[in-house]
DNA sequence: GATTCGTGGTA
DNA sequence: TTACCAAGAAT
């Protein structure tokens, strides 16, 4: 075993993380459930998720046959939804091509939707003990300081030298805890601010510690400016219902239930809620405006509240995206969405 | 190889 | 306030 690997393991016992709710069973389900949450997602805000989604369902076979729009209602707020339609389709396939045994092997994992290189090696590792590098966020930033890798590690160039780097420092055996220990280090010690090199394993050896480079390693990604888009949303409310639409597939908050958007050149939005959605509304008042910054671009959302006077009787039927305020705790609603209506149902006395 | 996908925490 | 980005994958 390499003395890098060596240095890690021996600290991952003594330091590392031991009790998160996913660690200390082999469950595959499990294991990979709490992989695809924990994509660019940090831990605390994945564990009251995690119970929730496994409460509700257990195994594959409950989540293979579960309606999608239920997957994405646990999932409302975690954020890159793509993640859970995809967590519902590899079920799917799981039960349908594996017979509901999930594969045995990084390579087999690794074509089920959502689970890319990383993520194959992490699941096939802890579940089957399979000697496979992972390359996340942690281990990228440990990797370049320890080493002194320049460049960005989000590049092509600079990936694929992190990659056989992580491959050639792999040990023999005991690839679970290994790369439990390269995880634990860059969340805990090798963070990105303020590194506590004094407590690493790796301080003697580690090229930024010594340079005094942590601060430059790894490389930031490179600047690009983040568009600002702005956006009107229509709350439309009638009786204890207001008017939802399902987001297309693709594209942002993919699959979920949104305030409808109000085009730009609309002027009168009592008159465009009529002919666009027939419903006939008093005037739109303005609520509460809000910013939701995403990782590419800023969306200023400024709601106008309109009640509803009249609706036709083929609107409320079911399926027509009028929805009971009383079911949005459960409903699949992006973070925003969620927050408007919150207000909407108790309204912040201090915001004047 | 560059973009697109959320959200919340941190400095 | 602004910038950065976390157990990345798909296109």
């Amino acid at each position: 075993m390499s003395e890098f690997a060596r240095r890690l393991v021996a600290w991952q016992r003594e330091h590392g993380r031991h009790d998160l709710p996913w660690q200390g069973g082999r469950d595959p389900y499990r294991i990979w459930l709490s992989e695809i949450m924990l994509q660019q997602t940090q831990v605390e805000t994945v564990i009251p998720y995690y119970h929730r989604f496994l409460e509700r369902f257990p195994d594959v076979a409950a989540l293979a046959a579960a309606p999608v729009e239920d997957v994405m209602a646990l999932w409302s707020g975690l954020g890159y939804y793509a993640r859970a339609r995809n967590l519902h389709r590899a079920a799917q396939q799981v039960v349908e091509r594996h017979g509901g045994r999930f594969p045995h092997s990084a390579a087999e994992i690794g074509t089920l939707p959502g689970i890319g290189r990383s993520t194959a090696a992490a699941i096939a590792a802890f579940a089957y003990d399979e000697r496979a590098a992972i390359l996340d966020g942690n281990v990228k930033r440990v990797l370049c300081r320890a080493f002194g890798i320049e460049g960005f590690p989000g590049g092509k160039a600079v990936e694929n030298q992190l990659w056989a780097l992580a491959e050639s420092l792999l040990p023999e055996r005991g690839t679970g805890p290994y790369i439990q220990a390269q995880m634990d280090l860059g969340a805990t010690v090798c963070t990105r601010g303020r590194p506590a090199c004094g407590r690493c394993p790796l301080q003697d050896d580690c090229v930024a510690r010594r340079d005094g480079r942590t601060a430059e390693l790894p490389a930031a990604r490179p600047r690009k400016a983040v568009p600002r888009r702005s956006v009107r949303v229509a709350v439309i409310l009638h009786g204890d219902r207001v008017l939802l639409e399902r987001r297309p597939p693709a594209g942002i908050w993919g699959g979920l239930l949104a305030l409808p958007e109000i085009p730009e050149q609309v002027g009168d939005v009592a008159a465009w809620a009529d002919a666009a959605l027939g419903v006939e509304c008093e005037e739109a008042l303005p609520l509460a405006p809000l910013t939701h910054a995403f990782t590419h671009f800023v969306l200023d959302m400024q709601p106008l509240r309109l009640d509803a006077s009249r609706v036709a009787a083929q609107a409320m039927e079911p399926g027509h995206g009028w929805q009971p305020l009383s079911a949005l705790a459960g409903a699949a609603l992006p973070a925003p969405v969620r927050r408007i209506l919150d207000a909407l149902a108790a309204p912040d006395l201090f915001s004047g």
